[in-house]
DNA sequence: GGCTGGCAGTCGGTATCATCGAGTGCCAAC
DNA sequence: GTTGGCACTCGATGATACCGACTGCCAGCC
């Protein structure tokens, strides 16, 4: 991070600017580069993401509005290749940008890029039909996203940690035996503020009748209803209790987020990776990638987390991203981006959505999408 | 079981046969073939599936137990071609089975086939351990399955239909404000006898209270609890009712299923479909087809419900398939076969599990793999 | 010093061609 | 009806040449 490079690197006073200093793109992180040369590693991302070639320099002086000479093009492409930005696939082979070409190209050089007039207008009509049941919604905008992007799109699901508890209660499934014991099974249904309806099934004693469970659903409303859901406190395990006692403690432990994993989360228009890329190998293993849910959600998170930390507030919309081999935890996904954003309910991030793609992802697009999504989902739900 | 065969089923003692018509197998459609070409049909439908490859007629001889020379295998091969049974994708290429060709080798030469040793500890294994949810046990099943075989499963969760109501209750979300109209949002949670729990979010008039609904949840608990939920009828629009009537009433019509697609389905194991296929636009369609849940249902109903109208109690394991050109509806899914059975609950069909594969499937170990899982999971949901 | 045009050199992609071999179809003989 | 033999087909494979899109470098120019 704490690069530093003589101050002389590569100076563009070409026609008639002098002043190095102010001709430089410098990102967050301390990198910089010559104007110029950001330019061309912006023709180049731009030029790759469209096409999926290399790009050689001839392409990058007939599209950039730069009046240099393509010799000049190849020799900065040579220095952003030795400083990382760039990669050749063979000698005789355009360039490709490397992870750090396109994070320097999401940080400094990507146009905010506004969401296409019909896009906007898609998820204005999506978020204003009436009212669907929660889990629809957001299978529902998972689809959306991918839709609006073409690449795989995640939402996962609100936690309930802000929420707080509307009502609780038991209800008995009758006896069952099992391993020889007869058991009574019973299901708790929760309802919490935020509209999502938890639900466990609770395995008690068999001496438990539907008058103790009735009388546990009491002692749970006034045990639980306002707090919040993910307070809970475990109880200490009663060593001998009531039938009510004892469906209560059932229940409270079934309640407490100890099982984690607990998010819910939907993917949406995972097929469309088929056309992302041309490796069935990399196919199949990114779409194995994205059925482990938990998997997908600790991918979100820490793409979050990773870019909160850099860079505080990045861009204020709350868009993050994740290039390739920086969520290198998840190998299986080194060709892949992720951007991501939460989506905040009463101010409170409680959620996020975002596209999973090709590295080689249209970035200023899906940054689009995926911050207009995030907002109106967050609307949506705050609305009630 | 109208199925025939003679009692000397594929083994040719030697070259001396003269009597063609006790030396036929005859498929319940009507379809008969000399043994040895049932022989033959066999040969090339299990060395194609094991290989990928058209076959030789060497390499039926070399297999097959048949001592007869190639040239008569490629006699009999080009009869089976033109009676559709084996196709040619070129000139000097080996023989290829057809969707009939599968057809007649799953109805009357498939060997029953049991599932390996260890498959069936897994499935034991599985559904042996301690309860889950029912959701969740459901997807895992059809992680299960696609396991087993290979292939995605899809495990449809039990319809509603022969489930009693155990409990109705309202329970308030607060107002929000919709198209300036202020409203008031309640939960409506249904649990169902069978373990699912129903949740739908009604939309209410502003002037509903807590108390209305408190009292239309004692209401609907007279109303609806011990009834089957699906044999509710939807009472007339009442033009004037009371806040309380009116909330009832929308519950009831929340409950019917007039909106279908209401079941549940659990895909699992799409991204093996990418090893089964090699052109990635057919991985690609197929896989969307996939996402669209109400699609996969009706391919599974559709699958049994032909199945069964054709061979009433095919097999009596009640497994069924559908290969290639038979589900032509789903256009999509031509290159892929369906192998699918119900699970019963107290001896009613109440789901299906099933998986979907190339239409070069291992039918054998799909069928018991299906087979042995749709019983499992039957019990499992029985027990309680 | 940096920019430029020019030029040699590299190397993947494509086209062409010959070869190989698995497989068929047919026929004459058994 | 079965069989061995044989001509023929045609995809797959591999060698070869060629093209073209590149780069890298250099000498000259601003």
């Amino acid at each position: 991070m704490v690069k530093r490079k003589p101050a002389n690197d590569v100076r563009v006073e070409s026609s008639t600017e002098g002043d190095t200093d102010a001709s430089e793109v410098a990102t967050a992180g301390g990198d910089h580069l010559g104007v110029r040369k950001a330019a061309i590693l912006r023709a180049v991302v731009e030029h790759h993401v469209a096409s999926g070639q290399p790009v050689g320099s001839q392409h990058v002086t007939a599209s950039n509005g730069l009046n240099v000479s393509s010799a000049t093009v190849r020799n900065d492409m040579s220095v952003l290749e030795r400083d990382g930005y760039l990669t050749h696939p063979h000698t005789s082979a355009g360039r490709v940008p490397t992870d750090k070409g396109y994070r320097f190209f999401v940080d400094t050089l990507a146009t905010p890029g506004a969401l296409s007039e019909p896009s906007v207008a898609r998820v204005h009509d999506f978020f204003g039909q009436t009212h669907i049941e929660l889990e629809r919604l957001l299978g529902e905008t998972s689809r959306l996203l991918s839709g609006l992007t073409d690449y795989a799109a995640v939402v996962v699901g609100p936690t309930h940690d802000a929420a707080t508890i509307l009502s609780a209660q038991l209800v008995s499934l009758g006896t069952h035996v099992r391993d020889g014991a007869p058991r009574h099974l019973a299901v708790l249904v929760v309802v919490l503020s935020n509209g999502a309806v938890e639900k466990h099934t609770l395995d008690l004693d068999e001496a438990t009748t539907d008058q103790h469970l009735g009388a546990a659903t009491v002692q749970l409303a006034r045990q639980l209803v306002g707090r919040i859901a993910t307070g809970l406190r475990v109880p200490p395990t009663p060593s001998k209790a009531s039938p009510v006692d004892a469906a209560c403690h059932a229940a409270v432990r079934a309640m407490t987020p100890n099982d984690d994993h607990g998010d819910e989360v939907f993917v949406g228009g995972a097929a469309r990776l088929t056309r992302a890329f041309d490796a069935v190998d990399t196919i199949r293993s990114v779409l194995s990638v994205l059925e482990r849910q938990y998997v997908v959600v600790s991918l979100m998170r820490e793409a979050l987390a990773r870019a909160s930390e850099k860079a505080p507030s990045t861009h204020g919309s709350g868009v993050a991203t994740s290039i390739g081999a920086e969520h290198a935890i998840f190998d299986e996904l080194q060709a892949c981006s992720v951007v991501v954003a939460p989506y905040l309910v009463d101010g409170q991030q409680v959620g996020t959505v975002g596209v999973l793609g090709p590295t080689r992802m249209n970035y200023p697009q899906a940054m689009a999408a995926v911050s207009e999504v995030s907002q109106a989902l967050g609307r949506r739900l705050t609305e009630n």
